[in-house]
DNA sequence: AGGCGCATGTGATCCACATCACAAAACGCG
DNA sequence: CGCGTTTTGTGATGTGGATCACATGCGCCT
């Protein structure tokens, strides 16, 4: 079955081939029918809001493709991106189990599927099962976790090219290059957003990337960029 | 009885008269007693370190009396205040449930009464009861709120004197002294610190501190804080 | 009282970055 | 392919606040 957007839709979580290796899609057979029955798969286009910061919670989004921009914004316009969340992360899980408002707005940035679970619904599979609640809590911790790096980076940090090299670092350890001499990566936002996500302004990020590439550390292939010289880079991201 | 540190111990969770308005006090009676077996009541005196960032997680810390700071430090010997935390809040949840390092360092900064308990039984104690489980994500959730106010303060405004500002007006909120014409604080901490909250420098705080009583918006009687014009200390923690 | 130690107040200096203002690419798209 | 739109590159300029260097104040201890 083919979805609107070009995507294919996943029908169902028992049959889920990604389930495998993701954190809360890993339930107990009679969890995951239940759980199951109570989720709606939805899709979105690129672009699409999830939720957005301030509203009162109506459930949380399972992310089970795409990716999903969470963010902060100021009524004076200003706008931080807290993260880019990948498939298997719960979204809107905090404010729907305190009933506060949502946190950060959620902005698909490419055609998503989602499986969405009312509150109530949420909360009454919550309580049903030990298991599923604790599953909840490493998310949630997982959350917190990030927050935290999110605060020491903004906090501790006295300069820009910290902050970039330190999200350079963080992105290329994720694909799994980490480990090669000269890791890849693909730069999915503009300058613009890089600039959101360190707190700092678009012509910097700019001039770091070519104070960067000047001076041999990195090279920009299209837009893939080869990081050719991490030590160097974790110079800049840990020491000044 | 007297503990150390001229502090008298609250000898049971059961009886204790605080428990009526903390969260995680909150349990039905049955989980309330396995939580008394298996906590460890114990006094710290101010200045004590209750767990270091970076350490392996060994339990959670149930605050009952005193409070406690809670930091971010970075190798090159920076620091900075994320939160206070006061009775009823437990330390040490994310790092204990994830099994990652604690996130931040809980230092006390006046004698206090806390509750151990160890990592395996407090996980035990987890599994064992849902609706321990759920108070667990819903501490977890307020935690993670926290932090995403954090971000938002240190990501989204421009100027020290708007953090600062902020800063006092949450403050006041928590004294249920918002209300009032004129909100009464006490300081507890030095501008060093404040600084070390707010990200800035310590003189930057103080003359931050010193333009507002040029400009009447707070006064200062002794180590408590009059905030004389409300409507202007928001306008500076909003707008510019 | 006197003195030590920590907290606060204040000036001078300097620099990383924001901001403004364009120019040059790159990227869709009809 | 050409044209509007979005993204990127770069100079010029201004400034908030870090940092350094002291001076003053304030509590505390013996």
């Amino acid at each position: 079955m083919l979805s609107p957007y070009g995507m294919e839709i996943v029908e169902s979580c028992i049959t889920c081939k990604l389930r495998a290796d993701r954190i809360f899609c890993h339930l107990p057979a009679t969890a995951l029918q239940t759980f199951e029955d109570i989720k709606f798969a939805t899709a979105y286009p690129s672009g699409a809001l999830l939720f957005v910061e301030g509203q009162l919670p109506r459930g949380i989004f399972v992310l089970c493709k795409g990716s999903v921009k969470l963010s902060i914004n100021s009524p004076s316009g200003r706008t931080m991106i807290v993260k880019l969340a990948e498939p298997g992360e719960v979204l809107g899980l905090s404010a729907t189990i305190s009933g506060r408002p949502y946190e950060v707005t959620a902005e698909t940035i490419d055609p998503c599927q989602v499986n969405f679970v009312k509150r109530d619904d949420f909360l009454r599979f919550l309580n049903d099962d030990v298991e599923v609640c604790f599953k909840v809590a490493e998310q949630l911790s997982e959350k917190y976790h990030n927050a935290c790096r999110e605060v020491r980076s903004l906090g501790l940090s006295h300069s820009a090219a910290e902050k970039l090299a330190k999200l350079l670092l963080e992105w290329s350890s994720k694909n799994g290059e980490a480990a090669k001499l000269e890791p890849r990566l693909k730069i999915r936002l503009t300058h613009e957003e890089i600039a959101q996500m360190i707190g700092t302004s678009r012509e910097t990020v700019t001039r770091l990337f070519a104070d960067m590439k000047k001076r041999q550390i990195v090279q920009a292939k299209g837009s893939t960029l080869v990081i050719r010289d991490t030590a160097a880079l974790r110079d800049i991201a840990n020491n000044n």
